[in-house]
DNA sequence: TGCCAGGCCCTCTTTAGGGCCTT
């Protein structure tokens, strides 16, 4: 699908797959040409307890999770939904990477490439007080309801940041951009955030 | 029982250490 992105979110039971951790909730928004079109919100019973810190810190208890449709069956149709899709999450690497282990444990994969919006604002707002998304969030003066750490409240947030660092962008690449121009590419975004941080203001300039 | 990640990025760096982010 052309200039379309799903920006993401998993709550999960931990920090990471490797040691045993699973997700217990994703959120996600469907953005195409910036637009939100669509949206995916499910909890998923990883089969577990999940910790005091973690229902505390996500406000999803065991009792929630236990009448939840069990990871594989979201997952399914989480894999369903992202089809075709390039991806998006705040700290992509830790998305990412429960992404890639609930996906195994049923034999799916996607096709998708990740972008971050972590590294992107570490290159595009180097004066934000830092670059947790809640941060960024308030920096940029985007209003939400701060019902952060649920799945799809972050994820909302995330395409709403996203949008703003798009326009952003836009606005440094200024007169280079030509009448046929329908948006920031994908690639470049891409290779924004793989720019050293000091780089960043020249390739812009270049471009 | 006790312990628990990992990629990115900066710097007093590269024969390393530590803070930032995500749950």
């Amino acid at each position: 699908m052309a200039n379309s992105l799903v920006v993401l979110d998993f709550e999960t039971t931990g920090l990471s797959p490797q040691q045993g951790d699973r997700a217990i909730e994703i959120g996600a928004v469907k953005l195409v040409n910036g637009e939100v079109v669509d949206s995916f919100q499910a909890l998923m019973n990883p089969g577990r307890k999940v910790s005091g810190f973690i229902e505390d810190y996500t406000g999803i208890s065991n009792e929630m999770l236990a009448s939840a449709k069990p990871n594989a069956e979201v997952m399914e149709e989480f894999c369903d939904f992202i089809s075709g899709n390039n991806l998006l999450a705040h700290n992509a690497s830790f998305d990412q990477k429960f992404l890639d282990a609930e996906l195994a444990k049923i034999g799916r994969s996607y096709q998708g490439q990740f972008v971050c919006s972590l590294l992107t604002s570490r290159r595009i707002y180097q004066d934000a007080p830092n670059h947790k998304l809640g941060t960024l969030i308030r920096y940029k003066g985007i209003i939400g309801d701060g019902s952060f750490h649920r799945a799809l409240y972050d994820a909302q947030m995330t395409a709403k940041l996203w949008q703003v660092m798009l326009l952003d962008i836009e606005a440094q690449l200024g007169e280079a951009l030509s009448s046929s121009y329908q948006g920031v590419p994908f690639s470049l975004i891409q290779k924004i955030a793989n720019t050293p941080k000091a780089k960043v203001a020249k390739l812009l300039a270049s471009y």
